[in-house]
DNA sequence: AGTTGGATGGTCT
DNA sequence: GACCATCCAACTG
């Protein structure tokens, strides 16, 4: 959730994938405490932010207690409130990054946007930033505080709770097992907007992922 | 439907 | 200097 009032933007979390620990392979914290990781070193609720491949930020959200480096990166977003903001926030970002691109390819991209479902505005860990206006400024901020521009709120205790699947985490090619296949990503079953397709033809199965048990204690 | 390569700059072993 | 917690366009079938 992000803004004041009626210049509220706001959307349900419906994927996340966890980094925990000095230990995880996957994790910026595996090296240790660097500049710019510092955060998930600090208290819990605040957000890290960072850049990757030069272009693209992603929002985690610091989950473990001072001194345990641990995180929950933010892979997608349901739209609540201020849809339409995010679709221009979007294809802001579209313009700003066009780089070398040719001027149909632009406005090829710019007229998919236009058309986009809402549920596709923040399917993915760039675009949710990109959706919010969120950047490396927002490094930092207490996730928490309900006067913070950019914050967290519980779901509405008249909701359900919903149905969880969890999987391996994605684009992490780079870690070793365990921890390149620990099913740490972790998805509403069924949203619309997912970062990519549920498990492959979910068709009739239900065991096709595995379900978080317990993991190890600090 | 699935694969491939380009954009782009901060971070680190 | 190599790598990257990504996304999109353009290409194959």
């Amino acid at each position: 959730m992000r803004g004041r009032d009626e210049d509220v933007i706001s959307g349900r979390i419906v994927e996340v994938e966890a980094y925990r620990g000095l230990e995880d392979g996957a994790s910026h914290a595996r090296f240790g405490r660097t500049q710019r990781n510092a955060v998930m070193f600090g208290p819990p609720g605040i957000a890290y932010v960072y850049l990757v491949y030069g272009m693209h930020h992603c929002l985690n959200v610091v989950t473990e207690v001072e001194g345990h480096p641990a995180a929950l990166l933010v892979r997608a977003i349901e739209p609540i409130a201020g849809a339409e903001w995010m679709r221009a926030a979007r294809i802001a970002w579209l313009a700003s990054h066009a780089g070398n691109r040719s001027a149909v390819a632009i406005a090829r991209g710019r007229d998919r946007l236009i058309a986009a479902p809402v549920t596709q505005l923040a399917s993915g860990p760039g675009l949710i930033c990109a959706a919010f206006g969120i950047d490396a400024r927002d490094n930092g901020t207490d996730l928490c505080d309900p006067n913070s521009m950019l914050r967290l709120e519980p779901a509405p205790s008249e909701e359900p709770p919903p149905e969880i699947a969890c999987g391996p985490r994605v684009s992490i090619g780079y870690a070793a097992e365990p921890w390149l296949s620990m099913p740490w990503r972790c998805w509403m079953k069924g949203s619309p907007a997912l970062s990519r397709p549920g498990p492959k033809a979910a068709g009739t199965g239900g065991t096709d992922s595995a379900r978080i048990e317990g993991t190890e204690p600090q």
